[in-house]
DNA sequence: ACGAAAATCCCAAGTTCTTAGGAGAGGGCT
DNA sequence: AGCCCTCTCCTAAGAACTTGGGATTTTCGT
């Protein structure tokens, strides 16, 4: 008898050779839908958790939720506070919402919120986190009523979730080619920077680098100019995302 | 018969289970290089491809090489101008060094520059791309002297590198995180921040969320206090490392 | 040697943050 | 019920940042 792990097996890797040469976003889509379908799953949101001054609906690569769950979910702006994300600041791996449950002292408004799952057919689902070097958090996350959860199943899903990803990524890359271009920052503007970062005043930095207090001034002007920011904050989380900082 | 295709598959997520449980780094490479052997492939490199200003080995997460090759390789700054690696320029798919050879006119020097590998056990390998939403592109690159290309074996080749990159930069993070410890933010502060981070002023944030501009102050301190920062800036990049917030 | 880009410095009014307090309402836990 | 935490709101002075100008000297590549 073959058993159900090495039919999981096998069913991954095809999905993989299946997907791996589409290029169609659609396409791609349809057949990860299809796939997930197999283990139980009837719903997948895949998306980057939205950093500041980026929408929620930014980073989402394919989501098929009920529509009122996902406009509900928005609306609440549930992503701060819903314990299957913010699970995601102890762990970067996988685990699914019961898993939580079981980890966490849920305070009853926290319960309610995972609860809510349950009238959209989301009772039960896992989250697959994705990391970046650039720190950004991307998470697969299938769900539906009663999925396979065994430990075959979910080595499976990581697979079929990270796969996934690349896959739309990758259909997407020519249109997000158009990507932001900054005006790469001076060795100067990237020094002040840095010590802005840390938490230095304008003064103290001239202490620091034995320059006056206006030319820093200055520096961080030009910086936020060129990082298209109006605010220091905003300029940092810039710098950081365009890599002329590092944390 | 169990064929060779159900043979890798049942590997491949052998290998998933295996490393998914892992989080120290030494392992997960000791893991990789063994399955990778089973393949025939020898060595591998795993790196992020440099940006400007960017030093070749910045980005490299695994490398086993053999060190006068990689030396060399740096040495003449090969990573500019390795077929192999610019033709990367024109496909994001799964590609061997010999499809290079077969579809590309290559000059003598370019020829030749492939060739080197051979001295070093390098003669023929994969380029798996990794692609990300913001520009950067990684590659998983494995090499040998006889290693199996067969499909199978190359769609085992890209659940295995992407895999293990993953892998890779998860247990990186994980243990930068667990290295300091914070006191947790509330919802709210965490919400404030957000739009700290994202360069609004009290102002426009008490009115975005409806509240006070006094108590969107407070939130700040609060938090500040918490992140251990006495400058917005800082406790922006705290919350960032800490993962209170998202980049 | 020339020009472009970077780094340095300056002013000044207006806005925003910082700091260090206090205080009430409501939820959750024991 | 009593306690702790969160969220809410408040004051007010002084420090720091923002904005939009301008000017001079260095550095560096061609």
């Amino acid at each position: 008898m073959q058993s159900k792990m090495d039919h999981y097996a096998k069913r991954t890797l095809d999905f993989v050779e299946r997907i791996g040469s589409l290029t169609d976003y659609d396409e791609i889509c349809r057949e990860i839908v299809e796939e997930l379908e197999a283990f139980g799953f009837t719903s997948v949101t895949t998306m980057t958790l939205p950093g500041p001054g980026e929408e929620f609906a930014d980073g989402m690569l394919l989501n098929t939720r009920p529509r009122e769950y996902t406009d509900h979910y928005i609306e609440k702006n549930y992503v701060v506070r819903d314990p299957v994300v913010t699970e995601l600041r102890h762990t970067v791996y996988p685990y699914s919402w019961s898993d939580v449950r079981e980890r966490r002292d849920l305070s009853k408004e926290d319960s309610r919120i995972i609860d809510e799952g349950s009238e959209f057919d989301a009772r039960e689902g896992l989250i697959i986190p994705i990391v970046t070097l650039s720190r950004s958090m991307s998470i697969f996350s299938p769900c539906g009523r009663e999925p396979d959860l065994s430990q075959r199943a979910r080595s499976a899903m990581e697979i079929i979730g990270i796969y996934s990803l690349q896959a739309l990524k990758r259909s997407l890359i020519q249109r997000k080619r158009t990507d932001i271009v900054h005006t790469p920052l001076t060795v100067r503007e990237r020094e002040v920077l840095q010590w802005v970062a840390a938490g230095k005043s304008d003064d103290e930095i001239a202490d620091i680098l034995s320059i006056a207090t206006c030319t820093v001034t200055s520096h961080v002007e030009n910086a936020k100019m060129k990082l298209d920011a109006f605010k220091r904050t905003y300029a940092i989380v810039q710098a950081i995302r365009f890599g002329e900082i590092s944390l």
